[in-house]
DNA sequence: ATGAATAATTTCTACCGCGAAACTAATTAC
DNA sequence: GTAATTAGTTTCGCGGTAGAAATTATTCAT
């Protein structure tokens, strides 16, 4: 109901296979708790008595979600469905624990977000447990159990997990790849994150949280990232890195806005570079679709405005590493705004949330 | 059971969740049936009612598994288990689907086969609900039942599948990856196949037979496959294809023994073939691991003995395509015997004969 | 032998979810 | 207003499953 929205109990239960006593029995005690409530009746024409959906009670709490870099903590609240209602941001002042909290407790003042529900939290690094950090280099932390600091500090119950991890969730769940069972996501930004679901549920190993996606070998002609990787992911997509190429060209530093402006009106420099990483981004999603054998490919990250810029190079680059008897990928691309990485972070508690009310028993 | 062998009643409700009485109720049916057996008490010294373990007759029924190409019918007899037990080979008179069952009846004379439980047939192409061929490119199909013309014909269950397919079925329940959730098959030989199996079940989409794992691009500089994509995998990994390369550079013909054979006593020209193909693998291995988040790959197919004279030239691709922290890739290695194509539609037969007793219920 | 320990079985009961059937509710068609 | 139609509810019993407790089986230790 989450994902897929209204849905009268009677199609419901034709969908589950049960008998439509069996969905009276059942609604009801979600009914009784405000969980779910009966939408408006069809006013269709159609004769007999009308039917009365039902939903989830999508505004019945609102969630935080926060996204901590090394230097900010972004901040939104959702409703159950994971509908960014307002966003704030905050800088740090430092990067221990104390100073996150401090962050967070500024963004609910911001936010006015003293009656959330749940707190999700996201941060590039592995997370286990939902909860603990194992590892988080921006903040150069180690084993530092944030999920229980933040459960302390406001008293509500939060979930920490990695930050593409939560982005792939809340595609999942809310986003573009609702109801879809078999995706990846590639996220550019600062760096280049991977996400993968097939079956109807994300892809964990104890890899995850590493970043390994983000040093796919793409061009061994391209440069070089931190990593010392020539032409990985993170050397032809990420914003810096792109940045660097084009300001060596220019002359002179451009960020990133500007390069695909530049890029946008014909600048010899800017073209090549975005077209270069148009090509590396191309394969990347190829390889995704035919070794992880998806077709559906979602695109997020505050870089993604490289796709608007030569989608047709990515379309091409695409093309010429699949095999033309595959189904085309589908590319979906989400906004290029910050706030989808904080949405993530709330989409895991929501979906943490009604991991707790699992069956209509509990509720009884 | 099939997978990780005997286990005693208490053993296994334990891991099941389920107490001992429940565990003699549902495993007696099965017991009466003869499926299962009780097989030796334990003498390990300790105090107590021995346990009786309990496990699958892999005896009580014999499976048949052919693997049908273009010019051959490959058999082999196994049990319960995919054992193989015997094997055999004869020429196809014709692409008929008459001619492939007639090749089948040879083969059951030949193993003296007559007494089989079912039929498993396996093909290069695209297979649907178990039975219909719906392409195969070598034989010229298009839409042969296959399945019930093999039930027709032997009167026996038959179960058809893509022989890649089969063979990463047969690598899951019996074979180098029995019993783990997410795992990656990349064949070698006449082309090159690719099988994925996530969250325990394997990766089946509408491009499943389409054979797209054989054009992965690995090398720019590579040669063209019949497809006329440059240093794809066929290119660079099938048999005829590392054949041909050699016999350019050697100025006459070799076949793919004696190239692998002039390789390992240092040949310079069968080295190079051999090494650039073996880098090209590490690199779809890399590749493998990195997009589907696999870290076990199983290498099969005639074409393998690649593997064995350039292991280390393969180690190093995957390695330098690979982020030193994450988990390394486990390469698993099967026999380079032809009789694991047949035995995978064996596997598949058997898979799906178990399928049909699924519960102690419909014993009873 | 006897007792302790462990495995497996039997017996018996609880219970729980499901759906058939009958019923109520709310609409349109005429 | 009445009939037809469809949605949803209530009642009630069936079927199936599970486990607690007692029992039986089989060993080792002494």
């Amino acid at each position: 109901m989450l994902i897929h929205g209204p849905i009268a109990r009677g199609e419901l239960g034709r969908r589950l296979g049960l008998s439509p006593a069996s969905l009276t029995r059942l609604s009801r005690p979600f009914l009784d708790h405000g969980i779910l409530v009966e939408g408006q009746e069809r006013q269709d024409g159609a004769v007999g008595r009308p039917v009365k959906p039902l939903d989830v009670r999508v505004d019945a709490q609102r969630m935080l979600g926060v996204k901590i870099t090394g230097e900010h903590v972004f901040g939104v609240v959702t409703d159950l469905r994971a509908t960014v209602g307002a966003s704030a941001t905050t800088r740090l002042a430092g990067h221990g624990v104390d100073d996150v909290l401090d962050g967070i407790q500024k963004l609910i003042d911001d936010l006015d977000a003293h009656d959330v529900a749940a707190i999700g939290a996201s941060i590039g690094g592995k997370v286990t447990g939902s909860s603990l950090v194992v590892r988080a280099p921006f903040l150069d932390w180690h084993d530092v159990d944030l999920g229980t600091a933040i459960e302390e500090r406001f008293g509500r119950p939060a979930t920490v997990e990695n930050d593409v991890v939560a982005l792939t969730t809340a595609e999942q769940w809310f986003g573009h790849a609702r109801g879809v069972d078999n995706f990846s996501v590639v996220t550019i930004g600062a760096g280049v994150g991977y996400g993968l679901v097939v079956h109807g549920r994300q892809v964990i190993t104890s890899d995850t949280g590493l970043g390994l996606g983000g040093h796919f070998p793409l061009d061994n002609t391209g440069p070089l990232c931190i990593d010392g990787h020539r032409g990985c992911s993170s050397a032809m997509l990420s914003i810096g890195s792109m940045c660097s190429s084009a300001g060596v060209g220019l002359g002179r530093s451009v960020d990133y806005d500007e390069l695909l402006a530049l890029a946008a009106e014909g600048n010899a420099v800017a073209r090549q570079v975005v077209e270069t990483s148009a090509r590396a981004l191309g394969r990347l999603i190829a390889a995704s679709a035919n070794l992880a054998m998806v077709d559906i490919v979602v695109l997020s990250g505050e870089g993604i405005g490289l796709v608007e810029v030569a989608e047709d190079v990515v379309r091409a680059a695409i093309e010429s590493d699949r095999d033309p008897d595959a189904l085309p990928v589908q590319i979906r691309r989400t906004d290029a705004d910050f706030t989808s990485w904080a949405r993530g972070a709330a989409a895991v508690a929501i979906e943490s949330g009604f991991g707790l009310i699992p069956s209509a028993a509990t509720l009884r």
